[in-house]
DNA sequence: TTATTGAATTAGAACGTTTAAACAGCGTCT
DNA sequence: AGACGCTGTTTAAACGTTCTAATTCAATAA
């Protein structure tokens, strides 16, 4: 079965201290000789560290919890992607979490995985939040670091690694409204979650600046999919929108998707703006304008900021890190007026 | 910090092993009034076992280790969930290594793996599996199962989850031959994916049973991405191709894509016929005609299956388990010839 | 009275590490 | 000769469990 230091120590005629010392040289006033014989022992019947046993006395595991809503959505794909490279890298391993979006299974994650005896967390929590503060509280206790991912608790002090969803719900908007919209609905997330929330207050943002009122019958409220509901963007139309901006790209193509249905034109019937710059965007038939966020390096930066703070002496919190989104202009967004 | 049982005994004032009994109930000749108090102590004080000292001792960890290519492939993220959602039935959990396609780590993700205890391993190995060898022994060495996702083995008697790739070529073949096509064109992937060579195994036996000679001059293959380089679909259609079956999904969008820059039409000019039926491709201006494999069942199966091994008394090896492909009809292939 | 039985509980070893403290040699210095 | 200081190595406790074998105590039987 499993070669252990009292193999090697038997093998060599030494102690298991000190087969142990060798292989992680703590101490240096060792024979040569004898790390030689060591080494080479530990080589030959290839020996590895039984990790439960070393996480039980250092309490120390090298290993991250990632806790996130649902693998197969792509935002969640590349952050534990990005995740992994930061692991990767400095030698961590990652226990994955998937809640379906449940606050249950949130708290359930986190004390399994504190059973399993991590040293932090990256966590992307669920939209409807209601057990955060009792996942924070046991965290905690256990004096395990936390990052949250793209959505925050407000009060906590936890750290974070943001995307300034303001700021891109303002540019995607001002996009339109430079393009000479002025009539521009918006189709949000629940509001429920921070980042819908805040898409839409960068939204509102823009239309100041550029003196247009808000007009709540060009807001609607759909849920994180597709939009399959053709009554709801008949009703933004009908309000008079000459323009969509889409809490994501994948809400944008079920919009996308019954304009065409309906014999409606992009972008001259109406502009379409979306968010996230999904792979697919670029390969519709009209490309979709769209809101990119840097979410590899955000899942990297996430994890990064969790080691940090695992190996920092000084555990000073963590501040958070915001990154920018950036407007990527393709075709599903033009002047308004049906003019090309 | 964490409540211990030792905790729990001295608030108790019973031993260790005795609240150890209680909490496992193993032993029934315990009075009532000690597993009373031992119950309520634990509930408490909050008592959760640490699982790093119980694997210890145990040498079970309720855990096993899902080894892929990348969680970025939308393939590989629903094997995730439908594996996740089998450990989540079954009271396991995951940890989850990305090998990014390389051999070597492969072996290291077994080895890490090993590490940390798990009681098994689902795995698809890298597509040059050049390391397999060596993960199989190490795997044996330690007595621990897998299951092989997707991919194979030859010669070793490992059990794994397969979709019937030959047939899914087959009735993507027979599709387009049935619509009349003569000349079919096929890209597909690196050959040394067993994947990729039964996919033009089925290619060729639909080919034989309409009597249509085999013409190489017809057979692509391409990295496994988005295909870019037009003069692969140039040379397939110059060679007489009013078809093309692409290898999956993604690389069929690389064709779509360069055919609607180059102002062909699909299916007007040729039929295009994927694999995969990811999420796109009924999105696509003209949807795609594909094969959809059962992905989520797949994953659940395959962790199914591992979990049965781990557990089971009889570790009879487990046999494969492979699932059929369907075809799904969409409008990107039609009969040859222009007409509609 | 002394065994015998049985129920309830516990001591203690084991799992595979780490690590502080102790120890054994041996040469040097008074 | 004894004290001291090195160097190289080992002892042993600890981490938090599980689980076998042993113990305690009381009641019953001989």
């Amino acid at each position: 079965m499993r070669v252990t230091l009292k193999d090697i120590a038997r093998h060599t005629g030494l102690s298991v201290a000190t087969v142990s010392l060798v292989l992680n040289n703590k101490v240096h006033r060792l024979s040569t000789e004898t790390k030689e014989k060591v080494l080479k022992a530990a080589k030959e019947l290839r020996y590895r560290p039984n990790q439960l046993a070393v996480g039980l006395v250092t309490r120390r595991t090298r290993t991250i919890g990632l806790v996130i809503p649902d693998v197969t959505n792509m935002f969640f794909a590349v952050i534990a992607k990005g995740a992994q490279i930061c692991c990767q890298k400095r030698g961590y391993h990652m226990i994955l979490c998937n809640t379906n979006d449940s606050p249950d299974k949130d708290l359930e994650a986190v004390e399994v995985l504190m059973d399993r005896g991590v040293d932090g967390v990256l966590m992307t929590i669920s939209s409807a939040g209601s057990k955060a503060r009792e996942c924070l509280e046991t965290l905690e206790r256990m004096e395990k670091p936390l990052v949250l991912i793209d959505r925050v608790l407000p009060e906590t002090g936890a750290s974070a690694v943001l995307s300034d969803n303001e700021l891109g719900g303002y540019i995607a908007t001002r996009h339109l409204l430079e393009l000479g919209h002025r009539r521009i609905g918006c189709i949000s997330a629940p509001m429920a979650l921070t980042s819908s929330k805040m898409r839409v207050f960068g939204y509102i943002r823009a239309l100041q600046e550029y003196a247009v009122a808000f007009d709540p019958a060009l807001m609607e409220e759909a849920p994180f999919q597709l939009v399959s509901d053709f009554a709801l963007v008949r009703r933004l139309l009908d309000a008079g929108a000459t323009a969509i901006f889409a809490y994501n790209d994948l809400m944008a193509y079920g919009v996308y998707k019954l304009a065409v249905e309906a014999g409606l034109r992009i972008p001259q019937d109406f502009s379409l703006v979306g968010y996230d710059n999904l792979f697919f965007s670029e390969l519709l038939e009209v490309p979709l304008t769209t809101v990119s966020q840097p979410v590899l390096e955000m899942g990297e930066a996430a994890a990064n900021l969790l080691v940090d703070r695992i190996e920092g002496a000084d555990d000073t919190g963590g501040g958070s890190v915001c990154f920018k989104p950036e407007l990527v202009v393709r075709r599903s967004a033009g002047p308004p007026g049906g003019q090309r």
